[in-house]
DNA sequence: TGTAGATATGAAACCGCTTTCTCAGCTCTT
DNA sequence: AAGAGCTGAGAAAGCGGTTTCATATCTACA
């Protein structure tokens, strides 16, 4: 018997109502201030709020009022470390904002993406979509819905939707810039995911960079240190001086390799990261890399979104700035 | 007009039901299962959600269904490359058995876990609390309140609720073993989060590890490399020949400090992490640490609240296994 | 003092979906 | 051939809130 009663949903505003010697409508009113009411009354409100312990159902406010409350977000992998920190910004805007926040993770699947968007569309009033891989015309779809929504890290050219990102193109020239100065010429990308805008964006950067005299040979390899330790060894075939990769995960991985084989970084050869995850937490900051103000990027996409969730359109593409980190796995060009 | 149409809640059960010329009841029992259709009707109603673009409307569904098809979790740093992992094998766990998942994150703040609690409880129909810091009354009232609800890596003796944790107790002895089996007598402890039930376990072991031999010096860190840089120096004052850490990022912030400081490790000092963070995405195993099953728990710590929702009783708190990893930054006590 | 106007409260409709209840239309006995 | 037993579909009643609408009460002014 009490059992089921712990099943069959706890207090209602009916039950406080009656509580309190008042109508649902009544209570109602007292707890969103939408209106006036009696302080007397009030107070017997609040009082059996209390002494009943009463939360509203948040379905059945959710239903009522049109919203949910909730905003969704949708990333590839919250593995990398790079997510959880636009997460926490994410949700740290959210939640000032008497939000909560939904997540979902594609594990770096395009093909599920669609799908799991429904599903977050289905219960939130605002969606952030992080580096989505899907195509562009399942966005252009979505775009379509008119629900609002965020890219993060992905601009859609011609598309009017509002994204912010960081500007890869000139964190990578940047790169290029570096490695030019150091007097090397022959230089490995090792590729992150195919999908991935971000990607693109440097390889657009790698290609740009023959004016500074630099021959890229593109080889595909992925976003983790596994993947970078897999393709270490044709930017050495290829008979690279420095390797840029996609990002510090698969330079971390790609370093381990280089260390089994007894190639010396960086005399030998120079690495660059992207993104510098690793100085974060290790204190040690000995890659090289293009730093990615993620706090930054999370804080203001979830801002943005919670703007447009107020009316306000906003359809201009933001880019965040990036910053060149020299440290130890870069030198001048070997031979 | 039509902007106004968007706002004002898309397709509806009802507009389905007229489109494919069926009362809404039976597109219900279509898109559910829930009872035999004929097969015209059916199609018609299939058809007909498809060409509206028909997605169920989450709220109302979750009220009239009394679930909300969604489990909350509650981690205190999202930021710590700890509980992505777990968080990972949480969704892939709750995606399987169609949940959705929402996450709330505490900042490392016991005092507004109760709140963010209460809030997930309000959409959510089951809750998983990663190393909750709250106090053991307000957990207590949590668990009164009968949600399902499970516990990860805490264990509250005397209060009945599902747990599942990872053996810190047996992974600290087995380092104690480790040390003093390399002549160390004195050794410090990097110290993690006061209110942390795990954080008090290791503490438990090392006190137990008098038996060894071990003269053990504890000192207040906390949970990040800043903490752990920053009492690295105490440790040395201490006369430790070997440091124990709360994690793996306390520790690397600890050897970033003493590498700055010119003490060598492992001859002139051992430093002993906790958790196997950095093996997952360096490739570089160089830290001594014991590692922690994170897909396990999330995994089975998911399943098992499944298993609850569904309605079995199992308030059994289990333990799972570490592992000594014993690498490069423990050797022989100095002197 | 009587009536217009303001205002706080309760009754009831509604949000969109599920589920029980009811009943029309069959099949199957005898 | 007529009544009993099924079966599948629609009508309607919730789920637990919010919000509109109607009304009782009170203030204010002539």
């Amino acid at each position: 018997m009490r059992q089921s009663r712990a099943r069959t949903q706890r207090v209602t505003i009916t039950d406080v109502g009656h509580a309190a010697g008042v109508s649902p409508a009544t209570v109602s009113r007292v707890l969103n201030g939408t209106a006036k009411v009696d302080a007397v009354l009030a107070g017997r409100v609040q009082a059996a709020v209390r002494t009943l312990g009463y939360h509203p159902n948040a379905a059945a406010q959710g239903l009522a009022k049109g919203r949910w409350g909730t905003i969704g977000v949708l990333v590839p992998d919250l593995a990398n470390p790079y997510f959880p920190e636009i997460l926490k910004a994410v949700s740290a805007v959210a939640r000032a904002n008497g939000h909560r926040v939904m997540i979902m993770e594609s594990e770096e699947n395009p093909a599920v993406e669609p799908e799991l968007v429904a599903d977050l569309l289905r219960s939130c009033d605002g969606l952030l979509l992080c580096s989505p891989r899907m195509r562009r015309d399942q966005l252009a779809e979505l775009v379509a819905r008119a629900h609002p929504m965020v890219l993060v890290n992905r601009i859609v050219p011609g598309l009017a939707v509002p994204a912010i990102s960081v500007d890869f193109y000139g964190g990578t020239t940047s790169i290029c810039g570096h490695l030019a100065q150091l007097g090397h010429r022959d230089v490995a990308y090792l590729s992150g995911p195919e999908a991935s805008w971000a990607n693109g964006e440097r390889i657009r950067a790698l290609e740009a960079a023959a004016a500074f005299g630099l021959r890229v040979t593109v080889i595909p390899a992925g976003a983790t240190a596994a993947d970078g330790g897999a393709a270490a060894e044709q930017a050495l075939a290829a008979g690279a001086t420095a390797v840029v990769t996609y990002n510090d995960l698969v330079a971390q991985g790609a370093l381990a390799r280089y260390r089994q084989l007894g190639v010396d970084v960086p005399t030998e050869l120079s690495v660059v990261g992207f993104d510098n995850l690793s100085l974060d937490w290790s204190g040690q900051a000995t890659l090289t890399t293009v730093a990615m103000p993620r706090d930054d990027l999370g804080r203001q996409a979830a801002e943005l979104l919670e703007r447009l969730m107020t009316g306000s359109p906003d359809t201009e593409p933001k880019l965040l700035p990036m910053e060149l980190l020299i440290h130890e796995t870069t030198g001048p060009a070997a031979r």
